[in-house]
DNA sequence: TGTACATCAGTGAACGCGCGTTCACTGATGTAC
DNA sequence: TGTACATCAGTGAACGCGCGTTCACTGATGTAC
């Protein structure tokens, strides 16, 4: 990317970091396209072109949450195929892709029906879904079993990143989301 | 409440109550003094009157929020002592008061060192916490159980809020938060 | 290899809007005597 | 019981600001010949 160039090279991908930088900063609902402009050091009416309108980079935003998310997903699926490794990465990517993961649960703000977000969407939720799926519930409802996972791990999360947890119990997102996840799934290989 | 004349009655809590109404609507983010005033009938310069700004606003209802928690926590813990009811009342509260429960968790929204914030945070904190403690977790770290306690409970409540579980799931958020918590909670009286 | 031209990406001025804040004011309430 | 006055709650006009959106434009890129 040759700096000041005319053309940008690639404004939609700067305009969805900043989005990200400025989520990250001030929360999902005040960003504005004209400090969006300003962060990727364009001119105020540029990002509008490529994204028309406010939710149109947050809908982009969601939708690229999404695949990151199955992305997490499968590699824990593959790499351990334990179920407390599919949480731990649930939580790893809440903490890395924060900005990402606010924005996915704000369904209000963005255009949740575009298609792009309901592929990714769908793609994540399977794989979420199908690792609890392959587990015995000692006789509890399957689908209980799948709602109780996904909220704990999506709890602790949410816990995590708006530092709500007490003070003392450290700083590993992952080691913590591991112990709390290993309670409700210590009966599991 | 006498209707139009010069002085209001209480808009203190008009106010407060237009401010849910609105973060029920639009969420916490977006609120304006002036649509808070338009909402109470009142002229645009009055709620500064009596919160000085936006944030006196949201730190008024998010001191009431840990309150009215407290007081539901204290209510389940008295009428059945179990610690399933205490993560049942958790949910009850964050879906009949959402727009508290939403002001609650986003602590960069106003002023979380507030002392009135901060004396209702705690006594909901020790009602939780209290709870949970008097739970033998089979060998684990205590401090682990809280946290797993709290979050599937919190996971749950923000889900179910958000739209985010699936559809077939039911429309009774306590009697699904029962068999949810009650799976993690299963060994418990 | 060079020229002409179409297309595309980004610019910058202009507009109207809702916002927060300030401030002199006015109507209502309560208290002293 | 009545009058005077202080205090308080809410008003409405004014201001400057950042925003989204529009639009004629200009610089850069790619393609036809």
């Amino acid at each position: 990317m040759t700096p000041r160039s005319y053309h940008h090279g690639d404004l939609r991908r700067a305009v969805l970091d900043a989005a990200a930088a400025a989520i990250t900063e001030h929360g999902p609902a005040s960003i504005s396209l004209r400090d969006l402009a300003r962060r990727a050091g364009v001119s105020h009416a540029a990002p509008g072109h490529h994204f028309g309108d406010k939710a149109g980079v947050l809908t982009a935003l969601a939708a690229e949450g999404y695949d990151l998310l199955a992305d997490a997903l499968r590699a824990a699926q593959e790499s351990t195929g334990q179920l407390v490794e599919l949480g731990v990465a649930y939580v790893r990517f809440a903490v890395e892709h924060r900005a990402h993961f606010e924005v996915m649960f704000r369904p209000d703000l963005y255009r949740a029906d575009d298609p792009a977000v309901v592929a990714a969407r769908g793609r994540s939720g399977d794989l979420l879904v199908g690792g609890v799926g392959t587990v015995d519930s000692g006789g509890a409802d399957a689908e209980v079993a799948k709602v109780a996972a996904w909220s704990i791990v999506h709890g602790f999360a949410t816990l995590w990143i708006t530092g709500a947890l007490p003070a003392g119990f450290g700083d590993d997102p992952e080691a913590a989301a591991r112990s709390v996840a290993g309670l409700l799934f210590a009966n599991e290989p």
